[in-house]
DNA sequence: CAGCATCCTGTTGGATACTG
DNA sequence: CAGTATCCAACAGGATGCTG
């Protein structure tokens, strides 16, 4: 059946769970320069909390899209860097974010006039 | 402050919240040949329920994506589609599936390794 | 420093039933 | 046909406190 490309646990729509997530585009675009450290993640990502943070990049490092390196130091530092994939995966985000500042102001009008429409 | 780009209601943010809910990427995506009706979305959209089609289907409405066309006949019949701006949307739409098409197969061996390796 | 565990509340969204 | 309304379970995710 042709829906089914669209059922619930597709291929692609888990993906697509994944970069529909909004701290684990944030946090991709975040490294776009190279590795960084837990808390230099805190700080760039703005109202991510420690919780969601470990979480995400769990999830990010279980899909093969970050790397966590530990580092054997006290205090301890944990760097986290992107793969080969997630650096593919960058190229999508910041599609995303140009698309986004491109038409951002189309879609703030119409909310606008649909609102002002009752 | 340079942090304030991943601040929680900046302009991009609000926009990748309508992209990552992912029943506005199916209905996008399904609108791609031309106009639906209601039924017709909910048929190609499998799992999606009465409520959710609704409610996305308003959101996208209202933030310029797609129209919403009632014709005054018996029974009712409403088409949606896309907009100029929903089409644009749409090709980034498919730059998301196409990447998870292409790479869910690492996504997912990249799980199994994760997951075996504990 | 880089987390983990726990608690707790708000929101999401499915199921179900009804309507112009 | 194309929704709307209501209820409710599940989950997300923030706050707080603790640890190797």
């Amino acid at each position: 059946m042709e829906t089914d490309v669209y059922a619930k646990n597709c291929p692609s729509r888990q993906v697509l769970d994944r970069i529909g997530d909004a701290w684990s585009v944030l946090i991709v675009s975040s490294l776009k320069d190279g590795s960084l450290r837990y808390t230099e993640l805190a700080q760039r990502i703005n109202g991510v909390s420690p919780k969601m943070l470990t979480q995400t990049l769990r999830g990010l490092e279980r899909d093969g899209i970050v790397t966590r390196t530990v580092h054997a130091v006290v205090p301890p530092r944990v760097d986290y860097a992107l793969t080969t994939l997630g650096r593919s995966l960058l190229s999508l985000c910041n599609a995303l974010q140009d698309w986004a500042e491109m038409h951002i102001g189309d879609v703030l009008d119409a909310r606008e006039a649909y609102d002002s429409r009752v």
